[in-house]
DNA sequence: TTAACAATTGAGATTCAGTCTCAATCTCAA
DNA sequence: TTGAGATTGAGACTGAATCTCAATTGTTAA
């Protein structure tokens, strides 16, 4: 956690940019939850907590944060993105059921390996990665 | 191909749909394009070559080719989806180059390995997956 | 300290992919 | 031939995300 805030930090410092009042806040936010959430769940749970931070900026600080490297924003098949702060896990994966939408993360080294064979063989530096297997949990499934 | 043609009118049969022109035209287009494309275009190709078909038909038929089985719809981060008929790859994965947007596909059976130990460990019943490693392709990268 | 400039913000307008509505049309079994 | 249900197109609508722009807040150089 603390790397990850500091990560942010550093990088807007590396940037010239501010660590203003807002950003504080939002980063906050962010890593006082845990696992996923998306956007605008943010934005209100600010709001409830009578913490005033306008959409736009929050969408910016989401992107500042994703670009620092913190931050990662997945996609579950929906219209809308969802986010999670990168932990120390780096081979990470989610289980995505169909009906329920539960989602189930795990870690698996063999991403790893895959990622190196793939990054060799093309030639590719690669930076991050996302992996979903989409199917029933063991609830749904008949 | 032809397989997965098929298989879309198989799909519709058992679910008592029509194999309608406006599907057949849809169907046609979208295997005739090698490769991913996106709804919008394939929308503007078939006005292009003068066969109307509406915007809302277009994105339904998606969804019954992506349920059908025979497309599939992937994500590499940006607002809109896009899809690509099914090959015959199954352990299928995209390198994503963050710069140019160019995109190399790859196959690596380890996919396979890593799909039946996570729905063995988490007793899910799996469909299918997306896997995305986000980088800097040969040209891109310093 | 001040002047000049850049970064930051919020409110609301805007965009854009995708969905929904609904009347008109088609299909096909009885 | 009838009617129930499937299908369609046009355009309204939705909702996430982005953009605009004027006001505000740093920051830097002199």
């Amino acid at each position: 956690m603390f790397n990850q805030k500091k990560k942010f930090q550093e990088y807007l410092k590396s940037k010239s940019l501010a660590f203003s009042k807002e950003r504080k806040i939002i980063l906050d936010e962010v890593f006082s939850t845990s696992g996923h959430f998306e956007a605008e769940d943010l934005l209100f749970s600010l709001r409830k907590k009578k913490k005033r931070v306008s959409r736009a900026t929050v969408y910016r600080t989401l992107d500042l944060l994703v670009k620092s490297g913190s931050v990662s924003k997945i996609n579950f098949g929906e219209a809308h993105s969802h986010y999670e702060h990168i932990l120390e896990q780096e081979y990470h994966g989610h289980l995505v059921c169909l009906k329920c939408g539960k989602i189930i993360e795990f870690e698996n080294e063999k991403i790893g390996k895959l990622k190196n064979e793939e990054a060799k063989r093309n030639n590719f530096q690669i930076m991050r990665h996302s992996l979903e297997f989409y199917g029933y949990c063991s609830r749904c499934r008949k």
